[in-house]
DNA sequence: CCAAAAGTGTTGGTAGTACACCCATGA
DNA sequence: TCATGGGTGTACTACCAACACTTTTGG
C-alpha cells in the first residue's frame, strides 16, 4: 500500500499589464535552460520546501523579471501526468495585476530574456502554458464583469476614457461611452479630480480620474454584482 | 541554486448532496491513522506518480467511501507549509455533486467510518479541513446563481418545490415561488412531465420535472447568466 | 477652421419584484 | 372539514440599452 511519490511542485504567474496604446500585455520569459530551452514561457518555478506559494510567485518575478506585482490570486493547478517531459510536475498557476508604472521591461530590448507580449500576439510557448494563459484571460473578463478591476491596472490617476478601453479591450466588445460612465459612477469608487489630461496629440483633454480606495476595496470584498 | 524539494501533493473531496427533507450535506470520513486519528475529515489522500488529479479524486472516494460522484471540479489548492504537521502536503481541493439516489452511506450505522453531516451540523475537522469547506459552500452558492446547477444534486424526476428548496438552503433565503418558477422556466431546460408527487405525507401533490439535458448542458457550458 | 476626442440626457422596453387566493389531497 | 402544500397572474418599478450633438483642444 506504501510508494513514493515522485512528483513535483512549481508555481506559474500570468501577469498581465494594460496600457491604453499597447492594450493587454502578458509577462514572459525566455528559457535558458531544457527543456523548452530558448523558447518563451509563463515565468515561475519549484516551490521551496518553507515557503508559502504566493511568496514563491513573488520570489520567481523578482529573480526572473523584476517585476512587482500589485494584485495576485490563484488561478487553477495543472497536472497532467505528462505535462513536463522529464518529472512530472504539479503547477499552481497564478493570476497577476501590474499597473503601467512598473513596466521597466517595456523600456528593455529584444535581447532581454523578460518581455510584455500582447496577447493578440504571443509566440510559440513551453509546457501547457498556452492552456494556462487562456484559462488567465478567460478569469481575467469574468472578473472585470462582477468585480471592479482596474485600479490594480490602471495609474492613480486617469481619463476616463482610459478606464472604457480597458473594459473594451478586455472583453473584446464596444462600450457604450454614456451608459458606461453612468454605471460606473453610480457605484461611487471613482472620483473625478480638477486635473486635465495633458495634450495627448490631439482632441479635447479629459479630465482625471482616481479610486476612492477606501470604497474600492469594501466594494470588492463584498463582490458586489457589477455587470458591465 | 539546486534543492531537493520535499513536498507531497494530495487531493481532498467536498463531496455535497442534498435531500429536501435533511438539507446540504457534505461527506466525510473518520481518520484511522495519525495525525489526526479518529477525527473526522474530507475524503482525500496521496496523488500516485502516474494518475491525474480526479483519478485520484475518484479513486480515494470509491476507496473511503464507495461513493460514486456525479460532478466534480477543482475548487482551490490549499498549501501553507504547517497544514501537515508531519510533512509539508500541497492539496489540490475539489469540489463534487452526488445525486440522492447514491445515497448509499445514510442507510450506515454510526460506527460506520465514513458519513453524510448536515452542513449547520459539522463535527471537528482535521488539519485545515475547516476551511476547505467553507469555500467549497461559498462555490456551491455562487455557482447557483450563475449557473444552473441542480441536475447533478437532485433524482431525475422530482417536483419543483425541491428544486425552490435547494435554491433555498443553498442561498439561506427565502424564494419566492412564483417569481422563481418563472425565471427558471423560461431558461427551458426543465419539463413539466404528466407524473404527479407521491403522497408524501399531507397536502397537494406536485407534477414531477425532469431536466432536457441536451439544453440543460448547453446552457452550463455557455455559462448563461443566471442570477436568481 | 478642421480634426480628434471628451462631455452630456432622454426615451422606450424589458425584466424583476411584490403580492394573495384557490385547488387537490390525506387524515 | 380541516390542515397542508401546490398552483397560478398582475401591476409597478427600476434598470438597461439605444442613440447624436456640442465643446475643447492642437495643428
Amino acid at each position: 500500500m506504501k510508494f513514493t511519490q515522485k512528483i513535483k511542485v512549481s508555481v506559474d504567474a500570468v501577469v498581465f499589464g494594460y496600457t491604453p496604446s499597447e492594450g493587454l500585455s502578458i509577462l514572459l520569459i525566455k528559457r535558458k535552460i531544457a527543456p523548452f530551452k530558448g523558447n518563451w514561457a509563463l515565468p515561475g518555478g519549484l516551490v521551496r520546501n518553507e515557503e508559502t506559494l504566493e511568496q514563491a510567485v513573488e520570489r520567481e518575478l523578482r529573480e526572473e523579471t523584476g517585476i512587482t506585482i500589485n494584485y495576485l490570486e490563484q488561478l487553477y493547478t495543472f497536472a497532467k501526468p505528462d505535462r513536463d517531459p522529464r518529472n512530472r510536475v504539479v503547477a499552481v498557476a497564478y493570476f497577476g495585476l501590474v499597473r503601467p508604472d512598473t513596466f521597466e521591461l517595456h523600456a528593455n530590448t529584444d535581447a532581454s530574456d523578460a518581455q510584455w507580449f500582447n496577447i493578440q500576439e504571443l509566440p510559440v510557448l513551453a509546457f501547457d502554458h498556452q492552456d494556462i494563459i487562456k484559462l488567465a484571460i478567460q478569469r481575467l473578463q469574468s472578473k472585470l464583469t462582477y468585480q471592479p478591476v482596474g485600479f490594480e491596472l490602471l495609474d492613480q490617476k486617469f481619463p476616463f476614457s482610459d478606464l472604457e478601453k480597458l473594459y473594451a479591450t478586455v472583453l473584446n466588445r464596444p462600450i457604450d461611452r454614456r451608459n458606461f460612465k453612468k454605471k460606473i459612477m453610480k457605484f461611487g469608487f471613482l472620483e473625478e479630480t480638477k486635473e486635465k489630461q495633458k495634450h495627448q496629440g490631439s482632441g479635447r483633454p479629459g479630465y482625471l480620474f482616481k479610486f476612492n480606495e477606501q470604497r474600492y476595496f469594501q466594494l470588492k470584498k463584498d463582490g458586489i454584482n457589477f455587470e458591465i
